[in-house]
DNA sequence: AACTATTTATAAGA
DNA sequence: TTCTTATAAATAGTT
């Protein structure tokens, strides 16, 4: 606007865009403020260079804050306030239903009976009954399930053993492992006795750490502990 | 800045003072949309009048929200996006505690005991037959509570009764309530032992619908299905 | 809303 | 970046 007129449309040169940028945007300040201040405005001014560079214009009456909610009281279309109170209503729905949960958790554990009367009473513990056979039923299953692998195992074992006897005797039999074969076969034999005496004990003590179904579950851990180390957000 | 300066300060008068606003506001915008082309810049200007109306310019390459976005983004500070951050991840955590709470009442109820294993098994009954013990001790500790309120109410009404029948036997021997005292007290009487013998029975009954204490909880209100009828935020 | 005298903004150069 | 300055643009007061 002076020394020559220009056309509005982008600068080309770098150096001489960032220049305009620079001088027009005090320009705009300027402008702005004069503005707050002879008509008694809130004005808000934000803007990014082509660089990515944030400069804000922010009139001394209009904190951004309530500024912001202001903007988006008038427009209506809020711009995530929707998306917010969403997340506000969501929170409060899901912290009551924890409250609840919580609590009745607490009360199939035999804790907070004090808020239940006699009907509730009466409900709860047959439910609690129905529930324990269950559990009990499932862990019946979980138990003969076990024995049954187990039993194919050992089944399994004593084929293999039957069949290793078998192939040794037959090599005994053959003259050209003669020499070595009755040591050999000692040795062996013995140990799959041993074997075969400690299994039952084996099978017994192996009923209780060995599960591998599921090994990423661990609910129960520790005497329902878990319940009251919840981070409590309500 | 045209037929003499003006001081920058506030406009008394409205009208002259909604016209400049009028006036400078274009010349703003212009300022601001010769710029965002010049410089190949983003530029959101907001403003608020001083009778409360809003205006504002939104330079084409600058749309609201990402444009706040990037606001956001680089003054670090964000007006909102901690507290908004915040509740994603209170509701992140709620909804895995939810999804915890929800499972562990499931298998309480006798459901979803598939995940567990032996171990878990075993523990959860040995904690669920405490449960129903300690509920069942708290029925009967309702159920004892309440026989004992209902006899100190019989015994009552047994005291009452008896200061009545002494009251008419008074009566009676006055020669001035005789004439009708025969008849009365014979009504009376029948009416007091018909009560008695309903006593017990009535008792018996009132036994299951009323109990006074904590009206105001209903969790098992019908055989624990309020689990499943719990909106499912998860 | 249009006019215009004047002030202000600023492009180009330093 | 800042200063200078010729000149374009904005606008206060008026119609």
């Amino acid at each position: 606007m002076a020394r020559g007129k220009i056309q509005i449309k982008r600068i080309e040169n770098t150096t001489n865009r960032q220049v305009t940028y620079s001088k027009r945007r005090n320009g705009l300040f300027k402008k702005a403020n004069e503005l707050t201040v002879l008509c008694d405005a809130k004005v808000s001014i934000i803007m990014f260079s082509s660089t990515g560079k944030l400069h804000e214009y922010i009139s001394p009456s209009a904190m951004t804050k309530e500024f912001f909610d202001q903007y988006q009281k008038t427009v209506g279309i809020d711009l995530w306030s929707s998306h917010y109170e969403n997340m506000q209503e969501n929170l409060k729905k899901l912290r009551e239903l924890n409250r609840n949960l919580h609590r009745e958790i607490r009360q199939r554990m035999g804790d907070c009976l004090n808020d239940l009367n006699m009907e509730d009473l009466k409900l709860l513990e047959e439910e609690m009954e129905q529930a324990v056979k269950a559990v009990r039923e499932r862990k019946y299953k979980v138990i003969s399930s076990q024995i049954g692998t187990q039993r194919k195992k050992l089944n399994n074992e004593k084929e293999v053993h039957k069949r290793l006897l078998h192939d040794l005797d037959a090599r005994a039999e053959d003259p050209r492992y003669g020499l070595i074969d009755n040591v050999g076969a000692g040795e062996y034999d013995s140990v799959i006795n041993g074997f075969s005496n400690l299994g039952p004990r084996i099978f017994a003590l192996s009923l209780q750490p060995s599960h591998p179904p599921n090994p990423h579950t661990h609910t129960h851990s520790g005497t329902g502990s878990d319940v009251t180390t919840y981070p409590l957000l309500f």
